[in-house]
DNA sequence: TCAAAAGTGTTATCATTACACCCATGG
DNA sequence: CCATGGGTGTAATGATAACACTTTTGA
């Protein structure tokens, strides 16, 4: 079977970047090694041909579950890359996402296709097929833009945190050589008033923290407060 | 002539969300009135299919001079909008742009092929073809999270202004009721040192303006060290 | 009782907000 | 000489940054 059309047309995929959090080993990213030319052997990201009747964002949640078992995350729209060779088949249009991942729910995966998956660490990733290497760092600028004022950030962590725990998040994420400051950290991420206290840990060595978790609703609604009060007050931009 | 492939694929198009200020009369945005099937003669975004051997970004730009002889422009990808049923053709994804144009040097447009071209309010448009009533939903959101914090305001003035201009750029944009305090506004905005002063207004009626012109040297320079700056001490986030 | 990490008090400095006022120009 | 917008002084309040200290747990 084959399909003909009157103009030539240009293939259309997802491809997705998974980052993940490990508590120890800093944030990782989810590859997947090619099996087929080509770049075969190569470590890509995870994506695929989009199909006729399925929408943008359900044929990259479908690649990303078929190629690497990984479901149920936060994911978002990056950006289209669309140079002319950047796919060695002919001209292949690239919607990428990125995908954010709590690792300790995700551990290694099981490969559905007799691929192997990996997390690699954000700053030691092997050679990459076509330039998803490019994409890759697209993603990365953007999660480290997007996590400073959207707490996207929350989809790395378990469900229940620590403060400290979101700390070590921010500091790994934005690459941060020294430590926030603990104290100012702490304040200023409570003030907000988006972070609930639901218990307290258990058996550690040392005085055990408070779980917090992050309470959408609150932010949401204080994010339209605040676009009242901008509308009301002016302006408190940052250019 | 024809195209023969072994699995289907999408069309591709690029449409364009181009706005303008008009320093009277508020936020505008180009339209472009329909020729042919489907929604002939309804008002659409500029757009068209892209070329097999170009780049998506050119394509934008090739169609935004076609269709509306507007060129030189700051142009950015806003989202890629591929549900399945948004174009009665069948399977069209639109890779979606805005730009940012200076009115007075873009007037109406003379129209290249016959169609008729023209700037409608941002408050008042007219019912759109396939579903370019979201994308410049979604384009206008984009703007007005955008421009706060980061210069691309600039764009939409002539290359020298003066701060009341500057104001009414974020007054109109943020759609705000109560007017910036000028106080406030000036102050935070010549403390940032990304304005250059370049002249004096000539012939108005009221003691004359000083005129600015936007350094982005100097921007991208104090955008560097703000983040060489947060590496090194910690964290101004704002979630 | 010690190590390890959690958590708090306080102050100097800086930024934001809110008002009220003066200045320069053309008609 | 006045209408029109351009432009400035200043003080109360709130946010940020920096540092040093106390608390609670398991081993």
């Amino acid at each position: 079977m084959s399909f003909t059309y009157k103009y030539p047309r240009p293939s259309v995929t997802v491809d997705c970047i998974i980052f993940g959090l490990d508590a120890n080993q800093g944030l990782k990213v989810l590859l997947i090694q090619r099996d087929k030319a080509p770049f075969a052997g190569q470590w890509a990201l995870p994506g695929g041909f989009v199909d006729m009747d399925e929408d943008l964002e359900v044929a990259a949640l479908r690649e990303l579950e078929e190629e690497t078992g990984v479901r149920d995350v936060f994911i978002e729209q990056l950006f289209t890359f669309g140079t002319p060779n950047r796919d060695p088949r002919g001209r292949v249009i690239s919607v990428a996402y990125y995908a954010l991942v709590n690792l300790e729910q995700h551990p290694v995966q099981a490969n559905s296709d007799a691929r192997s998956v990996s997390w690699y660490d954000v700053n030691e990733l092997p050679t990459l097929a076509f330039d998803h290497r490019h994409i890759f760092t697209v993603g990365l600028e953007r999660l480290r833009a997007k996590v400073r004022y959207q707490p996207i950030g929350f989809a790395l962590l378990p469900p229940t945190f620590t403060l400290t725990q979101l700390q070590n998040l921010y500091e790994t994420i934005l690459g941060l050589e020294a430590a926030i400051n603990k104290r100012n950290f702490r304040s200023k991420i409570l003030k907000m008033g988006v972070l609930e206290e639901v218990g307290i840990q258990k058996g550690v060595a040392h005085r055990p923290a408070k779980l917090y978790s992050f309470n959408k609703q609150k932010y949401e609604e204080l994010e339209k407060n605040k676009y009242q009060d901008l509308l009301r007050r002016g302006l408190d931009f940052d250019i």
